[in-house]
DNA sequence: TTTGAAATGTTATAATATAACATTTAGAAA
DNA sequence: TTTCTAAATGTTATATTATAACATTTCAAA
């Protein structure tokens, strides 16, 4: 069983998105620094412009959002984006096209996503439960599982609330 | 636990595929008559198209093969792609931009997908185990699914064959 | 047979992403 | 410190995927 810590779970009321950012920034890092790759001012600023939102976000919004410290033009942001993905610091939500901070700590990995088609907002998850599953029914195929997308897609806690006071 | 039937695994060497199409032809005719949708000579194209690859295909590469028969624009192929989507006659790969024929002769559904990078063949699976596992999970997030993408990338048992006899 | 809603045609353009080459920069080597 | 080089970024153009908006056609119900 997966046991989920509070960075897993969707945004609540006393949460300090400033220090959240600021710790992940630190977190990114100790990645970069790890890994020997260099963690430049731009994709700094990218990373922070992804973690901003605490949504997914387009590639054309960060770069307008770049745009706004001066000229840019896409090459700049997919790049800055792709290393970022190669390290493992935002993942790419396919049925978006668009981009998350990554919530993790840790090594490079495939997340699964929980995405709330009301506000946004957005978690985590690596839920053994689910690799398990999908890695257990690809075998019964005799598939040899690589890589796996898994996006989910409904309704958050608090938003779940609120229609039900309605 | 899922119990597959033989269409939700990858195609065989004595697969008559001129057949498979024959059948989901007639699966699709029945669905359209069902939900009272008529199933016109441009969609009854695209589905065939779709499912002659029998691997995921675009959009634009189904609009090439429509212009063989003649003039034919973008709106045309997503307008009749979505038709198809609606119904769950086809599905939509997310992380591909792509779309498959759909296996199962049953109503509207999402499905899961393997996929072989190797041989871009799929299989389409309905595992209840998967379904699980993220309905749990999501729920221990306090998180209600509407609708899930799982898009699982790998090797077929063919191609994981063939590479392991090199 | 008319007629109106559904389907398709047509033109233009939006949104997402990458190719190709030029320039700058940061850090290792001399 | 200066030089040099690989990595990073800038720049221009274009590829790829998808949709908006409006015109025309078709087909089945009245």
């Amino acid at each position: 069983m997966a046991t989920p810590s509070h960075h897993l779970h969707f945004i609540s009321d006393d949460h300090d998105h400033q220090s959240c950012i600021a710790a992940a920034m630190r977190n990114a890092e100790q990645v970069c620094q790890n890994s020997g790759q260099r963690f430049t001012t731009l994709r700094r600023r990218v990373f922070e412009l992804v973690w901003q939102q605490h949504r997914p976000i387009g590639a054309y919004e960060v770069l307008e959002q770049l745009q706004q410290d001066g000229r840019a033009a896409p090459p700049t942001v997919y790049r800055a984006l792709d290393f970022l993905l190669e390290l493992g610091l935002v993942h790419r939500i396919a049925s978006l096209n668009a981009y998350v901070g990554c919530i993790h700590p840790h090594q490079p990995h495939e997340g699964q996503f929980l995405i709330c088609e009301s506000c946004k907002a957005y978690a985590e998850l690596d839920a053994a439960a689910i690799t398990a599953a999908i890695n257990q029914c690809a075998a019964d195929s005799g598939f040899v599982v690589r890589q796996h997308t898994v996006e989910i897609m409904g309704l958050c806690p608090r938003c779940k609330e609120s229609r039900e006071k309605q």
